[in-house]
DNA sequence: TGCCGAGCCGTTTTT
DNA sequence: CGGCTCGGCA
């Protein structure tokens, strides 16, 4: 047996070696997945199937991507040249320059990021008058995005997925919006991945040459793919069909952005004589953690099925803790205290992470863990590339590079502040489309014609002259040089001293970062292709420091302890995602709680609060329903106070049945109730549950309920949830 | 044009 | 409570 094959257990090894024909691999938390993956990339390149640009490789996030590809050179015993992986995006955008013409860009496009996306859109319905407060162009941002992401260009929208958006406008602005892109030689996120599947569809030639090119296709985290991507794959691995997704149904946690569990559901329809192969032993965690977390899951319907078992003899381990506590005060200071012990102990804090259902939650840990001198990080939040004085300085570069950029162009007209404002602009963009040129050339052009008066002409003229000056020493000296150089004497620097704000010397320290992330790369254009698909700059890590991160940014990670607060109705699972998805959200929101479970290594510690400060007032809580489902035999309870209400009573309950009894459980009494509940308010009705009322009269309420329907009930029997 | 204050709203996130 | 947007005012 080959070496690389050693030390896999059967179920691996079969995933490794059925290479031909489609293959889906449903591998459950901790089973060894990326191994297999990998493995079975060096298997199909030694055994001499193909080489290595014939494999297609295909990932989520460019983490994911970086860790295969070392990993693979680890197998082959140094780098693998030409390569096709990386991410959908990635490998779209690859794809796509290759044959821009042919949907109308140049090879040299641009890949818009969100803040571009929106900003465009905006423009677009301004110029329709709409009204945004009523008609939020974040809405129609996302709904365009979520058409693109099934795959529907305008025009092709069927009638189920239309909406009311602008009384009906909003496709108009999706096609306004997709045309204004081409005219900008530009592309969003979603359009990497739409234009190329239009392509592989409409274009023999394009098709016959991946068809020709790739012979293995392998898919990471299948689950989270969304439809278009899904098109995609079904396009490329139509000829030799030789495509292996490996993926696990109980840990698709991202459908409010796309992602079609159904994908994974039907993979032995879709590709018909698919092979499923089922990686259920588990190398992580201890028998208690499994137990719990496949206790929990096996409430889910619609499942492929599957259960983890122990992969090591040495799986025994602690029960998993309970925690009931009075308050999300306490419940910091309980966490607080445990890591503190634990430190002590000599555990390191790397493998500590508290996981939470959203980021304010993290807070209060960050207050008690600063009190206590624990060193932390929270994982996630803003990222690098998303920083305003990031976007601000690459906004400079996009300028020099492309002037025809009108979205970097003005971005950076007047920042720092030269006094061209938005009547300024507007006349420029007036202008723009008079000329039929970009609003850099029309910006020359009006200066050279003395179209500007005064000020402004100057401020402009000698604006256009420092561009011509940055574009001669980014020519001749390269981009670092000429990104310093421009920092300097656009005065952008100069803002960021003046600015006496506490943020202002980060700022200043991430704008060094940039140069230094500059440096790596030979190019302009191969920097700014890796700025518009890369999000994050690799951190260097700094001494242990416990994880604080959400539930959704645990996925893939694993640490000895770890922590999960806020286990209460409401917060996990999430209230408005119970109130959008219903049931469906309810299935997901499980499938959050089983990823944080098996996260774990050796501790899992649960905890609730019966009350917990949210925003401005307290409010009363009662355990989270999922904490009823786990086995009791392998959990330990303990805390100051009685889990209430919900514990072991029948789902239908599950409400805040303590919430009328203000003295025992709000440390603040709430304002009673002055104004009537209007019509569309949100309400919670002891016996009836959630539900919005779309009628009032005097003191009765029609109220659609959630669970049982429309009711006629006493307006003083429900308690407003909202507003 | 630019600053400041009132008002509003409040999951999850990658590319 | 806190961050962000928008509108009014200097």
């Amino acid at each position: 047996m080959a070496s690389y094959l050693e030390g896999l257990n059967s179920a691996q090894r079969d995933a490794v070696e059925s290479t031909e024909g489609p293959v889906l691999v449903l591998a459950g938390a901790g089973t060894g997945k990326t191994r297999v993956l990998t493995t079975r990339f060096a298997h199909i390149l030694l055994s001499r199937r193909a080489f290595p640009n014939q494999i297609l490789t295909v990932t989520f996030t460019n983490k994911a991507a970086r860790e295969m590809r070392e990993r693979v050179a680890k197998i082959m015993g140094g780098p693998v040249e030409g390569l096709w992986l990386g991410t959908f995006h990635a490998l779209c955008a690859r794809m796509l320059r290759r044959w821009a013409e042919r949907v109308g860009l140049t090879s040299s496009f641009s890949i818009l990021d969100t803040d571009d996306q929106l900003r465009l859109l905006k423009q677009i319905m301004e110029a329709a008058r709409i009204d945004f407060k009523r008609w939020p162009p974040n809405a129609l941002m996302a709904q365009i995005q979520r058409w693109k992401d099934k795959g529907f260009m305008p025009g092709q929208i069927p009638v189920a997925e239309t909406t009311d958006f602008a009384n009906g406008r909003a496709e108009e602005f999706y096609a306004a919006y997709q045309t204004r892109l081409r005219q900008l030689n530009a592309v969003d996120f979603g359009d990497l991945l739409l234009l190329m599947v239009h392509l592989l569809k409409t274009d023999q030639e394009v098709l016959a040459y991946y068809h020709r090119t790739f012979r293995y296709i392998l898919v990471d985290e299948y689950q989270d793919t969304n439809l278009v991507q899904y098109y995609w794959l079904r396009l490329l691995a139509q000829g030799h069909k030789n495509i292996c997704c490996v993926g696990d149904d109980d840990q698709s946690i991202y459908s409010w952005r796309g992602a079609e569990i159904e994908n994974i559901l039907k993979f032995e329809q879709d590709f018909p004589g698919a092979k499923v192969v089922r990686l259920e032993a588990n190398y992580r965690s201890t028998q208690p953690i499994l137990a719990a977390a496949s206790h929990l899951i096996s409430h889910n319907e619609g499942r492929l099925g599957k259960t983890l078992h122990p992969g090591r003899n040495d799986a025994q381990g602690e029960k998993v803790e309970v925690i009931s506590l009075w308050d999300s005060e306490e419940e910091a200071r309980t966490v607080g205290g445990r890591i503190e012990s634990l430190w002590r102990s000599g555990h390191s804090l790397n493998e500590i992470a508290i996981l939470v259902r959203a980021g304010f939650q993290t807070r209060s840990f960050e207050e008690r863990l600063l009190t206590l001198g624990v060193p932390y990080r929270i994982i996630g939040g803003l990222r690098f590339y998303e920083r305003a004085e990031i976007r601000d300085a690459i906004a400079y570069l996009r300028v020099l590079e492309q002037p025809s950029d009108d979205l970097a162009f003005e971005r950076i007209v007047n920042t720092p502040k030269r006094g061209v404002g938005d009547a300024a602009i507007r006349n420029l963009h007036e202008a723009a489309r008079a000329y039929n040129m970009p609003l850099h050339d029309a910006a020359a052009k009006l200066v050279a014609e003395g179209g500007l008066r005064g000020k402004l002409a100057t401020t402009m003229r000698n604006l256009l002259e420092q561009f011509e000056d940055w574009r001669n020493i980014l020519a001749t000296q390269g981009p670092v040089v000429a990104l310093d150089i421009v920092l300097e004497e656009s005065g952008y620097i100069a803002m960021w001293k003046a600015d006496k704000s506490p943020e202002a010397p980060g700022r200043l320290e991430n704008l060094k970062e940039l140069s230094r992330a500059l440096a790596d790369f030979e190019t302009l254009q191969t920097f700014l292709e890796h700025v518009a698909l890369v999000t994050e700059v690799e951190a260097q890590e700094d001494g242990a420091k416990v994880s604080m991160m959400t539930l959704h940014g645990a996925k893939g990670l694993e640490f000895d302890t770890v922590f999960l607060p806020g286990w209460e109705e409401g917060v996990f699972p999430n209230q408005r995602a119970l109130d959008e998805g219903g049931n469906k959200s309810l299935e997901e929101e499980r499938r959050l709680a089983y990823v944080g479970i098996t996260r774990a290594k050796q501790r899992a510690i649960i905890l609730h609060a019966a009350n917990r400060r949210i925003y401005a007032n307290w409010q009363s809580s009662i355990p989270s329903r999922f904490i009823d489902e786990l086995p009791e035999e392998v959990i330990r309870h303990s805390g100051s106070v009685q889990p209430q209400g919900g514990r072991m009573a029948p789902a239908a309950t599950h409400f805040p049945v303590q919430a009328r009894r203000p003295d025992a459980w709000e440390v603040q009494a709430r304002p009673a109730r002055t104004q009537k509940i209007p019509v569309g308010a949100r309400v919670f009705h002891q016996k009836f549950g959630y539900g919005r009322v779309i009628a009032a009269d005097d003191d009765r309420l029609d109220i659609d309920f959630e669970t049982s329907g429309e009711k006629r009930v006493l307006d003083r029997f429900v308690e407003r949830q909202d507003g």
